[in-house]
DNA sequence: CTGAAAGCGCTTACAG
DNA sequence: CTGAAAGCGCTTACAG
């Protein structure tokens, strides 16, 4: 038998007909006696024959390929993504292609190009730290290919966006620690020149006002990094220098984690004396002690929601091409924040 | 301006010569006039001119795709082999196409399906756990597409394979504790239907005997769906029991961490009175207090392992089709296992 | 009810 | 040094 995947040609040889005949039997197309019909199925049926996604992509002028260009894969937040990617394009009838850049500038062009010369009907990307130059961004702009930003926001770029509500999610982590009663809450903010840790910063002030407690630059504490060290480093610090606190918001789950090993260490009780909230709601954050209470980012809703305004932009249904599509965060309530008497309310 | 990414006719037509012309220009095919050459370049990089893949795939009669099913990427075991792919495949300039399986048979034949549709090159995949009928995976091999199994071996299936050694992992767990002075070894172990609980089973056993230690058949616990719950529960009732207990050694690591919440309750100390060892290395596992000792599977390393094996299939280069590549774990070790004097060697 | 032809974008053996 | 033609697999307007 002939080597690769059979054709229409192969089955029109056999049976001695053409390949349109063929081509209309498979598709139910109207005009076609019975018995051909019947004869073209059992022979695809036979060789198991599967259209040719690469010959109807070139027909068409469409792949049902939508691509993505992501940071990391092994990031437990990116991953929920390319899952709510992934299960939503494959509902459409979509294959998904993923390059992650790593964070690099130069491997997020070198992808970009790879999947427009795979000729993608649709790109979703979260762009690298590294990126400044949006060249390589405005040029799929100007190709008409559709795209869709998601996470990091790009500004000044004529495509529509998904992201998380930063500030609410950082305002309800901070109105919780006050309604169990924290007056004085620091702050372990993320660097001043990412929108997201600003929104945060924002967030945590806004909480602050609304509820009539005065806010202080000095308990806003920058952890360049988010690393678990440099939170342990900034927390001792803070605890030694006799400063009154009951409160931690940290801007990510690991600078929490390096909060309570510190508080811990200095013997104070988490949650009696000090509460702590972080931000991201990784796995890890049910498995701790005490658990931590954590903004959780809806990454899985993410992805399927880039995906379907990608698919509204390639099916020219959203006109509104500077949407901004912004997610809620849920605080989920954990032993780390929690006082007794709320706690029984939660896991009764 | 013509919608669309321009195309080797749209130059030629602008030039007043020929496609063939263009093609060769673009490609340094060596009878071609300077003159032209340069003009045709010219075009192309005014015009970000990028060769369509999906016509070239068509001719060349390969798509330089990799197609690859994986039960989940929001695994984080998963999201590194990925990763490793992803990393692979790019420098060989291929694209990866990911679906996933979400532990479902139905979406894993479909999936593969789709991807033979797609007529990639060549398919990486790791089974879902329903996965027992072979036929969608037979078909792929008799339509002669190279595929490469990871993870998850499948038997009576003629394809190259990448796992663990999961035999030796758990080996190395189990010596290490008999090394601390452990000499009432617990093994949580994993279902006994999945041939890799089986291997470290085997591994435990092996580490026992080649040290002179009885094998004792209640010392294996089995925990099937491997969560935290389920070992608390199976280690309180080991601790009540009586029975004397210094080492713990888990499947994964979640039962690890289960094993550790349930000794420290019923006041034991970790790892001076009964040391724990996990399976996985999760990021957690270093954050957890005390931080878990685990065997670390090479997950990314395995993606690439994989990538190479199907290429090595793709050029031929592989005769030997049988091939199962089997890549060392890592025992990486922290707090739960190891007794002092050791963990200053270690962390000195 | 069926077939021949053209075309999607590209390459290359064959002519000139 | 350059071009016309054929072909990769498929679909569909046009004829019959």
């Amino acid at each position: 038998m002939k080597k690769g995947q059979v054709t229409i040609k192969d089955i029109a040889k056999e049976l001695n007909i053409s390949c349109s005949t063929v081509s209309r039997a498979l598709k139910d197309f109207p005009g076609i006696s019975p018995h051909t019909r019947q004869a073209v199925r059992e022979l695809a049926e036979k060789y198991h024959y599967r259209p040719n996604a690469v010959a109807l992509s070139l027909r068409n002028q469409r792949t049902n390929i939508i691509g993505v260009i992501i940071p990391e894969t092994v990031h437990f937040f990116f991953s929920t993504v390319i899952s709510g990617i992934e299960d939503e394009a494959m509902k459409e009838g979509y294959n998904v292609m993923i390059c992650q850049s790593n964070e690099s500038f130069e491997r997020e062009a070198d992808s970009i190009d790879a999947l427009m010369s795979a000729r993608v009907d649709g790109l979703l990307v979260s762009i690298s730290r590294e990126t400044k130059d949006l060249a390589h961004l405005q040029k799929v702009v100007d190709e008409g290919v559709p795209m869709v930003f998601f996470d990091r926001l790009v500004e000044g770029m004529n495509a529509p966006s998904v992201i998380v509500d930063d500030y609410q999610g950082a305002y309800d982590a901070v109105e919780h620690l006050i309604k169990q009663g924290c007056r004085d809450i620091v702050h372990l903010a993320g660097p001043e020149n990412l929108i997201i840790g600003r929104k945060r910063i924002e967030g945590y002030k806004s909480a602050l006002e609304d509820n009539e407690i005065p806010i202080n630059e000095d308990s806003i504490i920058e952890c360049r990094n988010g690393t678990q060290e440099e939170a342990v480093i900034a927390m001792n610090k803070l605890l030694s220098s006799g400063k009154r606190i009951d409160g931690v918001f940290a801007n990510n789950d690991l600078a929490a984690l390096g909060a309570m090993k510190a508080i811990k260490k200095a013997g104070f009780k988490i949650p009696e004396d000090i509460s702590v909230v972080g931000y991201s709601d990784w796995q890890f954050c049910s498995l701790v002690d005490p658990s931590l209470t954590s903004v959780a980012q809806p990454g899985y809703e993410m992805g399927r929601e880039a995906c379907r305004l990608m698919f509204q932009e390639i099916n020219k249904t959203n006109t509104q091409k500077s949407t901004i599509k912004i997610l809620d965060t849920q605080l989920v309530l954990r032993e780390s924040s929690a006082k007794e008497r709320v706690l029984q309310a939660i896991y009764k």
